[in-house]
DNA sequence: GAAAATATGATAGTTTTGCTATCATATTTA
DNA sequence: TAAATATGATAGCAAAACTATCATATTTTC
């Protein structure tokens, strides 16, 4: 379990002043996550966060424009964390499916992690863009974010994605949108199991990350390769059970 | 093109006086559907509303406890629409998989209505469900909000879905993820084109939603069929044209 | 058709949010 | 040691997110 001390890359324009560098930035980062987890976006704000660390408002906006660029820069680093994990994880490997197998248990976020890094608890960090991610571009000004590169660290981890897709089958049709969807999926399947079981066979109880994670592979596999059936190993990842549940 | 007077039942928890029944509420539903299309969810207001309706912020309070409840009010809506639609449109269709194309058709929103509802405006209505709905049921609330019933509607309308899907194959384990990744599948590569087209090979020229109707319709015959190629007629929806496009 | 109930508008006010400005002081860097 | 930079303290303002009250329509009911 190494100390990580590399600092991830984002883009410039999502801050004022870089909150990597500075104690204060990392204590604005380490508590903005654990915030926003127990507040939700719309609940959350610089005073109340300003307060949680015994720090200013006027400090804190001397980091970030506002709350929604510094979720940005939160999914940013997410997804920036994410690429290197698929990076470091499927480097060594040459077969394809194996590599396939191994992005999306990264995606699902069950490829645990043997580094850590002391400002960031990436286990709330993951929450918060299962249940707040989206957010990240569904606004008015997605297209000039957009324009100033904000979304490029999600672009680069599909464009990852949809290489190991196209590495498996040379002609699959959609393979960005078969890796923005696995993508999308992995969070909406683990806030559905949840919070609105009904829109999903994954269930709360057991290993809900590893359900996903079957999920996923099934969906991948049969798209990918329409004449096999899953991951080498299982056939059909869920028995039928009768849900007992009523949400 | 018929006039339908028929209301449809969203759950009355939603609101505290019924909007389709007064010619306020009637001016509530139109123009917030407008507003919201115009400024997203963050820049309307209430305030902003009563003006361009040329009542007052009280007046609307009357109606919606608050702007986020109206959002869900106008989802139900929609999805409520989307339903009946699908119903309409397979209710005479005994084949399976022209059950599952007609409903896949329904869910782009590209099986033309020939029914139009006076207040409501159902492509402004779409646009705003693809570009803001999934805030719905991502906030702090979703469990309580769950609880009185406010997704009920969108859980039926997955529900539908998964039944046709099963139809089509009994023995498929996914059939309400499939549903609901279907569904939300279609509001994000109708976003991605337009806005993040990296994400996707769903072009923004051309006719994006029948595109996105060809990418779901390929997506459901290989999961739910998984030895056949296609809704009868395609076997690769799109020849895969080097993408020109930068963002 | 009068009385009662209900809906709207007008106005005002409260609290919270979102954000900017200024100044003093601490800390770092040159 | 001087200069630059970062933080904290404080203040303040405009807008958002409501709530309350009262007068006047309008509708419903008896």
């Amino acid at each position: 379990m190494a100390i990580l001390s590399v600092e991830l890359s984002i883009n410039e324009k999502l801050y004022h002043r870089n909150p990597q560098r500075t104690e204060l930035g990392r204590n604005i980062l380490r508590h903005s996550i654990l915030l926003l987890d127990e507040l939700g976006l719309e609940g959350f704000n610089f005073r109340k966060l300003a307060e949680r660390i015994g720090s200013t408002e006027a400090s804190i906006y001397r980091y970030f424009e506002n709350k929604q660029l510094l979720l940005v820069y939160l999914a940013n680093w997410y997804w920036e964390w994410m690429r290197f994990r698929i990076d470091m994880k499927t480097m060594h490997i040459s077969a394809p499916k194996e590599k396939l197998r191994v992005a999306i248990s990264c995606i699902v976020d069950t490829a645990k992690r043997n580094t850590h890094i002391e400002f960031i608890d990436e286990d709330v960090l993951h929450r918060i863009v299962v249940a707040e991610g989206a957010k990240a571009y569904h606004n008015k000004e997605v297209d000039a974010q957009n324009k100033e590169g904000f979304f490029l660290s999600y672009k680069a981890l599909c464009n990852r994605i949809a290489n190991i897709i196209l590495e498996n089958n040379p002609s699959f049709p959609y393979p960005r949108a078969l890796a923005s969807s696995l993508l999308e999926m992995a969070n909406n399947h683990i806030y559905f199991a949840e919070h609105l079981p009904r829109l999903t066979e994954v269930r709360e109880a057991g290993d809900k990350l590893k359900q996903v994670e079957e999920l996923l592979s099934y969906f991948a596999w049969r798209l990918v390769f329409p004449q096999v059936n899953g991951p080498e190993q299982e056939l059909s990842p869920l028995p039928g059970s009768e849900d007992g549940q009523p949400n």
